[in-house]
DNA sequence: CAGAAAATTGACTTGACGTTTAAAAACTGA
DNA sequence: TCAGTTTTTAAACGTCAAGTCAATTTTCTG
């Protein structure tokens, strides 16, 4: 009973990784259901046995990625650390997290007409929640005036721009590896903030 | 003679732009070469009169977009300013141009599988190209001892992120207009790079 | 204005991919 | 072990879009 219902989850889950790699890859058009299931040993059919359509597969892999970056969020949120140190630390983790994960960064780019109307706004309300976890950092750190008085919007797009677009530039390869780049790109942002 | 040409041209290009639009509100994918056409009121069929195939269209408008940009920065390489606000002012130039035009960006991102293997090249080439405008700015600052030392190309990858990210979150329903917001991007950005 | 060249059309082919379905296989609990 | 249930499969279907091409229209030129 239980059982079976827990591999139920557990299989929904092995094919949401699934599509998120190759989606992260190839992007959603580019990725076919043949892709995500044969990464799996499995058969396309199969994939209609857990979702619905396709649209809705990749909406739930979606989903899932920002579960996961908010549960990051808010993990740093409640560390017990000065303001600047904290914004560092989200920063970090924030980077690592894309790197690592290659996380289906594809899809976070104007997935506006990859979805309904309904799962962009639970998408867009997610999102913005994690760009709140921001936003209040900066806040506070302006309020404790250790950062100089801006727009908080504008600098948390900024910041977010920044390291989202590591995953464009960042090679393996390189001399640095993913926790050295993190460091630097959040050295270097910090000083957009910070009061001097 | 001469008239022909230019008239196949200018034809070659109307098509490009049209393509650039459609591809930067609906990705590759997402865009068809029906779309493309009836956008400008003929089919298909004489889409294949200009371009052998939809991968060369597509990449054409690719190479349009990244020599357009190139030339912006060489304008702004050849002013005779301080270097600080010379690089100040290629990143005003680099937001409003990209907001302006919605430039085909989506494209810019991954286009790792839309090309063939000599089109990436070119590709990659021209984006290198465009950048090294960037590292030498840095560099010039760095030299100057009016930017903090650091490594130019992180940097560079650093204001780049922050800059291309505004596609995604920029309305023109908003308080500010263009030119406002890439000056205000443009001012937090230099923090990055001015020595305090 | 006539003939040639260029440009456009639209119907057709082809292949790919999302989705459905009926049957087979695997699993579960008694 | 076996009946019943869940899961997987293989094949088929329908749709959609890329690409082709012979026929037609438009434009140019002498």
């Amino acid at each position: 009973m239980t059982l079976r219902k827990k591999k139920f989850a557990k299989k929904k889950e092995e094919i949401l990784h699934s599509a998120i790699n190759i989606i992260a890859e190839r992007g959603y058009h580019g990725t076919t259901m043949e892709d995500i299931a044969s990464n799996l040993f499995i058969t396309k059919g199969s994939l209609y046995y857990y979702f619905k359509d396709k649209q809705e597969l990749v909406f739930q892999s979606q989903i899932m990625l920002l579960l996961r970056s908010i549960d990051n969020m808010i993990a740093v949120q409640l560390e017990d650390i000065l303001i600047a140190e904290k914004l560092r630390k989200a920063m970090r983790v924030h980077v690592t997290y894309l790197l690592r994960e290659r996380s289906g960064f594809e899809m976070m780019i104007q997935p506006d007409h990859l979805f309904s109307k309904q799962q962009l706004e639970e998408i867009v309300s997610l999102r913005e929640q994690y760009g709140t976890y921001f936003d209040q950092m900066i806040n506070d750190g302006i309020e404790e005036k250790v950062f100089h008085v801006t727009d908080s919007k504008i600098v948390r797009n900024i910041i977010l721009g920044a390291m989202n677009w590591v995953t464009q530039w960042y090679s393996p390869k390189g001399k640095k590896d993913v926790t050295e780049i993190a460091d630097t790109i959040a050295d270097h942002l910090m000083r957009v903030v910070i009061k001097n």
